[in-house]
DNA sequence: TCAAAAGTGTTGGATATACACCCATGT
DNA sequence: ACATGGGTGTATATCCAACACTTTTGA
């Protein structure tokens, strides 16, 4: 059987990246269109379905194949289908939602047709990306507050300030030490590695690292997502 | 272009049924397969996507045309795309939940290839069927504890008992009616209409009706789905 | 010694839970 | 009158946000 209809698999990718001020900021890597329908206009990496892989191992390799990224988080947003949103015939899209880390994030390959973009700050894109990342927007915004993801745009260690300015920036609204550590030690979501960072004019931070062995996105019965 | 891949919508169907002991049940429609794969088995009522429908749309359709329901409240659920789901090749299913109205359950034709089955008790169903059962229970138990879905499975009008009953029996455990009832005035979801409940051998009970002027489920940028 | 950020302690307000108690009806 | 569930009041526990305060370093 064959329905005629197109399945495709794209991936909102986000990164907090070094902006003007050498303040972080949100960022998403987008993909110049080359050609109909909308060419010239930014689009999110992705492409067609295949045929043998998982959706998400799709999303994962598309992702690679055009940015040179890999993500710490990966895990499905929703599946777009309205029967217009693209006019060159029907397209269904299985989007994905993704966090990079930083460092992995500088690695990125940047170019003519490849381009980081501040997350609140979109030109107009192909088709219904812009509702798509603005509901992946919410859903990451969402989700920070009840689930342990911060640390996927982190390195392997950080401290607790370091994941605070993760949420801060995120969220876009400054958090109360204080009662932000309280609430991270309470989730068991990371343990302390027992070092400190030393270095700055202050008392030196110590270092934590993501607590693994708990289950800290809560799917229900799906299998979780690619945690690294 | 194609992918080689079949695109298929079913639908989690949920109502609150008469079971053994005159108790409301949660139940869920199941037809029965007459071809392979999985020829005999149980599974979730769908069919293959239409090249002009949207995916919601396909979805209620193919409800109305296997079980004769309509559903109080539809939203999508997952995208599942696992490459070894379906013996016969690969197929990925989008697929979608829905809550029906008691009174509109009783009228389901039900007969040799469609039945109802307790939600708990299901049997062994075709391809991944049961894990798209449970994640779809998650998923309702999960959103009825912060939105206002309970009353799709009840008429246009209530008592606020027989909503506590609906949230009872779904979530698996008795409510304190005191709380329950300030839960609810709290959210603003149900208004009453001046109008009492006589017959009963206590207090005649205000009768309620849902509020649609308030947005009480939260999608985020995401068009609200169908609520009546 | 001072500035700066790490980290701890404390308090008041809001919210949730448990449960006592009154209300209105049919029998 | 009384049984039954509707509906209200209230005390307690719990959580959360605000903020004062102490600690530890580099300069």
């Amino acid at each position: 059987m064959s329905t005629g209809i197109d399945l495709a698999v794209s991936t909102v990718i986000f990164a907090l990246r070094p902006g003007d001020a050498g303040r972080l900021v949100l960022s998403i890597p987008l993909v110049r269109r080359t050609r109909d329908p909308f060419e010239g206009r930014w689009s999110l990496p992705g492409g067609a379905a295949d045929a043998t892989e998982s959706l998400a191992a799709t999303a994962a390799r598309k992702l690679a194949e055009t940015t040179g990224l890999a993500p710490a988080y990966l895990e499905q947003l929703y599946c777009f289908g309205a029967p217009d949103r693209s006019p060159s015939g029907r397209v269904v899209s299985v989007v994905y939602w993704a966090l990079v880390r930083a460092d992995e994030a500088e690695l990125a390959a940047e170019g003519e047709n490849v381009r980081w973009f501040a997350a609140d700050e979109l030109p107009q894109l192909a088709f219904d990306h812009n509702l798509i990342v603005d509901y992946a927007l919410w859903r990451l915004r969402t989700k920070l507050e009840y689930a342990a993801i911060a640390h996927a745009f982190l390195g392997p260690t950080f401290t607790l300030a370091e994941l605070r300015q993760v949420h801060e920036i995120v969220l876009q609204r400054a958090l109360d030490p204080a009662n932000f550590r309280r609430q991270i030690e309470s989730s068991r979501s990371v343990v302390p590695t027992g070092e400190h960072v030393t270095g700055g004019r202050h008392r030196p931070p110590r270092l934590y690292r993501y607590d693994g062995s708990v289950q800290l996105v809560d799917n229900g019965p799906l299998t979780s997502v690619a945690v690294r």
